[in-house]
DNA sequence: AGAGGTTACGGGCAGCGTAAGGATC
DNA sequence: GATCCTTACGCTGCCCGTAACCTCT
């Protein structure tokens, strides 16, 4: 009985079958299956009922899990308080919202490679909403995005809002949001559904909106007087500063986005929790 | 990291060297040393400080030996709730006094064997002390002698008393135990020493007792005439059907022996737990 | 035919024992 | 020199991935 026979077990009896297993752990599927066979000839017992359509545990492999759990919660004990950072290998995947892969994103993994010096980052960017729908198919370990995900088995860390100001092209003058395009966030994220439905109570239905995925893109838009719009103002400085944009104030804002750093629960995935401490800490740090 | 790293992590810091602990797992010195140097790698943590004259745990040594212990408890407790007993392999070491070698000890091995098919045996009979010491040194997996052993660390578990006769050679007549040697059990055991005292207070200082560390020995002496002696009643059997030898009562015995089944307690035994058990009750059965 | 799992087989690597090499008393 | 641990070095055996096979829908 080894740890990767036991942890292989416990991926199976999680995801319900040999295959999803395989995909989760980077494995051949024969490999799973050599691992199960391993471990059930170590133990002589059988712990699944094989069908056509996955696999289920039997009851001494219902018993199994429990005290398989109960091992690598005393393994990732370990891990928290004993081993050096250093010895944290492997692939550690990162999603993250574009607000915040243009601010404090670049500072968070610089922290990140620091405290872990052999773990290699794959980095996604993309809207929350994708961000969230990887995250609980275990395509993320990390997610830092417009939270919280409210799922039982979702860590949220709340990260520091991002705070909005309106910009306009430079020198373009009194903005009418009746004649001028407001250039907003992606459909299907939260602060464009909030976006829109605010204009609309203010200035009625003829207000037009576009909405765009890439911020940088909304900013080079609003730079060439296409439209106006809602800009983190912590990532306006340099166009700010060339003079190409302006700051201006209809008398509102939207609410400032809120983000959080989120992660699963479920196999007390330590590695994770302090990876959320460290972009919380990032976060601030930019602030 | 890997169990077996941590199991050889546990018993050098337990016993406080690299080469006690390759004695008591049956590997190479080097072997140890490799895997000891492997686990330090893999957690890149230093767990031991070397000196000349043994090995001591550092700070993060000390931590990791209490997470090491909680999973080796987890670890038993699949031994014994889920892993069925053919699984279990290697030697198991069973001391016995001579008593109970030959009176239930094939019949628990019996059991054993039945219960552990894939279970190698190492039978060691010997007096008690000696049984005591080998058990203490860590010599033994179980030890049945007269008990118990007072030591915390060793777990005693009552057998049945075996009840004592007084024999001698049939149709030999009244005995005078001044004129008749009294053939017993070893020195240095328990039951000689009271057999000796009892026979000074009643008889006086001319009694005369041989001693002899072979219960079938003692018998063919009480057989051929030259003492008698108290004996087991139950295994007398034989040669009283024989009419070799006969019972007689000079108005007193001596206390019954009183046995255990003694294993120590410290790696959390759960194998040598069950097999206590099964000692009892072979024993039982017998009565 | 396709989805899910097992069996067959060759290659790479981890881990063992033997033997030699320090270091400290 | 004795004791204790580490380094060096073949060798074996385990475990992985590729590929073929089995079995239900």
């Amino acid at each position: 009985m080894t740890f990767e026979q036991l942890r292989t077990f416990l991926w199976v009896a999680r995801l319900g079958g040999v295959r999803r297993a395989s995909e989760q752990m980077n494995l051949s599927q024969p490999a799973v299956s050599a691992r199960l066979a391993a471990l059930e000839d170590a133990l002589k017992v059988r712990l699944f009922e094989r069908s056509p359509r996955g696999v289920t545990l039997t009851r001494q492999g219902e018993m199994l899990k429990d005290y398989a759990e109960q091992m690598f919660f005393v393994h990732e004990e370990i891990r928290r308080r004993i081993t050096h950072p250093s010895a944290i290998e492997g692939t550690f995947r990162v999603g993250a919202s574009e607000t915040i892969a243009q601010t404090w994103l670049p500072g968070f993994l610089e922290r990140l490679s620091l405290e872990y010096p052999r773990l290699s980052v794959e980095l996604s960017v993309d809207i929350s909403v994708n961000l969230r729908e990887s995250l609980l198919a275990r395509k993320l370990d990390l997610a830092l995005l417009m939270g919280p995900i409210s799922d039982y088995s979702v860590v949220n860390i709340a990260l520091p809002d991002v705070e909005l100001s309106w910009f306009q092209a430079a020198g373009r003058g009194q903005v009418d949001f009746a004649a001028t395009p407001v250039i907003s966030y992606a459909r299907n994220t939260r602060p464009y559904r909030e976006l829109v439905e605010a204009l609309f109570r203010r200035y009625g239905p003829g207000v037009r909106v576009y909405s765009s995925t890439s911020l940088s893109a909304s900013i080079q838009m609003i730079a060439a007087g296409i439209g106006v719009g809602p800009y983190p103002s912590m990532l306006a400085g340099e166009r700010l500063r060339a003079g190409q944009i302006e700051q201006f104030d209809p008398g509102w804002l939207p609410r400032p986005l809120s983000f959080t750093a989120s992660y699963l629960s479920e196999p007390r995935n330590s590695l994770a929790e302090r990876c959320a401490d460290i972009a919380l800490e990032a976060a601030s740090q930019v602030r």
